[in-house]
DNA sequence: GTCTATACACCGATAGAC
DNA sequence: GTCTATCGGTGTATAGAC
């Protein structure tokens, strides 16, 4: 066993209860791991787990989605691109985005900057995208947010009704709307 | 101190905290009541204090926010009463979704009927309006779905980025783009 | 009705054997 | 590295005085 490996296997524990929900007995359970080994890789326990699964989750989230923004290719690939990438890293909208469980409750306290940071780095990525399309700089942030607003809302709805449909649906007709001037 | 006081007192700690950040010490503290006193008003403890809270809070939702969907006003009309009275209930984006917050964890598993069933009344209760307004029935409700879609993604954007504006600007442009068939 | 006192389980964390 | 054993604290819930 690896801190890596840890870190993969806590993680989803992680995003299905939250901070406070992903007790060290859960945690222990899905490493396989007693509780005390735990502290072996994260010494400074609880708090230092979260933030290494945080941390790793953004690692993944800027390789897979965030670098095909990046690209030279024409700004409908590269949203192309991310949408495609989107759908794995959410599982076709099975799981939870980190950042949003993280964002309530007592994680909301410990980790509000490094969330903040990650979600204005992708609006930042996908608005360089918009502007390359030709959009003003204006309509390009705020189509950007819109993005974050239809996938993470999509994201709620599926849990609401169980039926990962919508987020299909939503990341389906994603590039055709974000290049939208009229918004 | 009645029961509805109390609920109305812990209420705002459920919808921060969620269900197991809602600890009895939290919900003592905000209602002014020793943590026995509590089961006095809900004898079978936090589980029922919670049910209390989801069940008051759809009553309070349907007749804020459901009510003017369903007058024989114009669509148009319906729609922009049902604008101002979300703005009300989410406090311009200050605070969670009581039934996104009950989505996730162990609340999910306590309560997912009840949240299921109170999405299900708003999107029903939506897309009849669409279809007064002439819309069809697939379109009516894909729109009413891409509506919570928004509302629910603007507020998580709220709580990412500190923000209420992304809120403010979703629910401006909702009733333009409900109506647009074009979705 | 509200309180103090308390029961008992589980929490996060540490010590130390192997 | 992983374990067993255990700590102090807090969690939910109950008993019973007033």
């Amino acid at each position: 066993m690896s801190r890596a490996e840890a870190i993969a296997q806590i993680t989803p524990i992680f995003r299905r209860y939250g901070y406070e929900g992903a007790t060290l007995s859960r945690l222990s359970q899905a490493t396989g791991l007693g509780k005390a080994s735990l502290y072996h890789y994260f010494p400074k326990g609880k708090e230092e787990m979260a933030a290494a699964v945080l941390e790793h989750t953004h690692q993944v989230f800027s390789e897979m989605v965030l670098k095909p923004l990046r690209t030279p290719a024409k700004p409908w690939e590269r949203l192309e691109g991310m949408v495609q990438s989107l759908s794995q890293f959410y599982q076709q909208g099975e799981v939870s985005c980190l950042l949003a469980i993280f964002s309530a409750g007592a994680a909301d306290d410990l980790f509000h900057p490094q969330v903040q940071r990650a979600v204005q780095d992708w609006i930042q990525a996908l608005s360089e995208v918009l502007m390359a399309a030709g959009l003003s700089s204006e309509v390009a942030d705020q189509n950007a947010q819109d993005a974050i607003i239809q996938i993470q809302g999509a994201l709620v709805l599926v849990r609401l009704l169980n039926d990962r449909a919508p987020f299909e649906r939503v990341l389906r007709g994603l590039p055709d709307r974000l290049l939208d001037p009229g918004g």
